[in-house]
DNA sequence: AACTATTTATAATC
DNA sequence: TGATTATAAATAGTT
């Protein structure tokens, strides 16, 4: 139907079967109305074009067209996939069943059934984690350990720093009060209100006291 | 198309629906056909008529077609059934995934990351693991033990019973050769080829010789 | 994307 | 049912 009749092979030119492929899909997928309406049958159309790009129409949802195909052919859609999944199911269930029953084992529970090799397995297992385990603990106290020297050598070496500041701090003040017992010697008192010496005296015993406790 | 154009709505006389029906299906089928030729197109089409016989048209194979419906639009077809099964696998790969992390810290692998205090706890488990192991096997040995008394008690009195026999047995024979040789004495000798005494003396010797042995 | 000559599909009829 | 046919619809080639 058309200028000319065609032959219905592949059209290789990309963009006349573009075309084409436009035209006639909205014609099938108008047919398919048009026959789910007259007909009150359940059609659905899944459609690709060579570019990858899809249309469908379907009287219902398509879910319910295919689950009508399913009952109808007998499963055989389903399966392929269905069975896949099943099938890893099972796969991992198995291997979820020896798991629990290793951990089981290796709580010392649902040993009844064992035999003395098996027992003697399970028991060398629970000797080499133990071992293994208690290695690490004692790698983690010796880090432990080890991080608490460093912190003691920081702490000495703090301190240490600490006490040559209290001395600096200490000699400085015994300057100052040498200082200010000369000047009241040397009879200077009336700048005493409007010149305070630099480091007033309460703030001086403010910064002293903790260390002297410190240092006790 | 045809002698007279026509609404489309549901055709109400029966045989007049099945029969455009039939036409229209084949003519989408037809169509279907053409446009996965022509166009390269990847075509699926399922039909059920009103009395609900199914036709289809799969330019590949229906499966395949819902596989790529599948990944276009996103799992909507694969309904209730196939996520149960997804989920599943989900839950089960999960408690998978934990038991493996646990037997991995029983065996004492793969704890660097680990804190203190699930160090000791999994020491602990370990332990206790390793105490109900050991009660399993004192109760094993026990066990081995009890049977093995029972086995030397059963021996004991299956050894008497022997002896018992044995001792029968050699009365019998004591009495056997006493009447023989009375049987000498008195002169019975030519009876001797053609009667010989009940238990030949060599079957005799067989069968006392190992209980002496066991006897020893 | 619209047009149109022609083919194709099909409704009505036999 | 199945074949025929007049006509509607679809569409290939064209613009």
């Amino acid at each position: 139907m058309g200028r000319g009749k065609i032959e219905i092979k592949r059209i290789e030119n990309c963009s006349n079967r573009s075309v084409t492929f436009n035209k006639r899909r909205n014609g099938i997928i108008k047919k398919a109305r048009e026959i789910s309406v007259l007909c009150a049958a359940d059609v659905s159309v899944v459609i690709f074009s060579s570019s990858g790009k899809m249309s469908e129409y379907s009287s219902s949802t398509l879910p319910q067209v295919l689950e009508k195909y399913h009952q109808h052919s007998g499963k055989k859609l389903w399966d392929a996939k269905h069975e896949n999944l099943s099938a890893e199911i099972d796969r991992i269930k198995k291997e979820n069943d020896s798991m629990q029953i290793e951990l089981r084992h290796l709580r010392g529970e649902d040993v009844k059934s064992l035999e003395a090799i098996e027992l003697i397995t399970i028991e060398k297992a629970l000797e080499n984690g133990l071992t293994n385990v208690q290695e690490k603990k004692l790698e983690y106290l010796e880090m432990l350990k080890k991080k608490e020297k460093l912190l003691e050598e920081e702490n000495k070496q703090l301190t240490f720093k600490l006490l040559h500041c209290l001395l600096v701090n200490l000699q400085h003040q015994q300057m100052t009060m040498d200082r200010n017992m000369r000047e009241l010697e040397l009879g200077f008192h009336q700048n005493d209100r409007e010149f305070p010496s630099q480091m007033p005296m309460v703030f001086r015993m403010q910064l002293i006291q903790p260390h002297l406790q410190d240092n006790k």
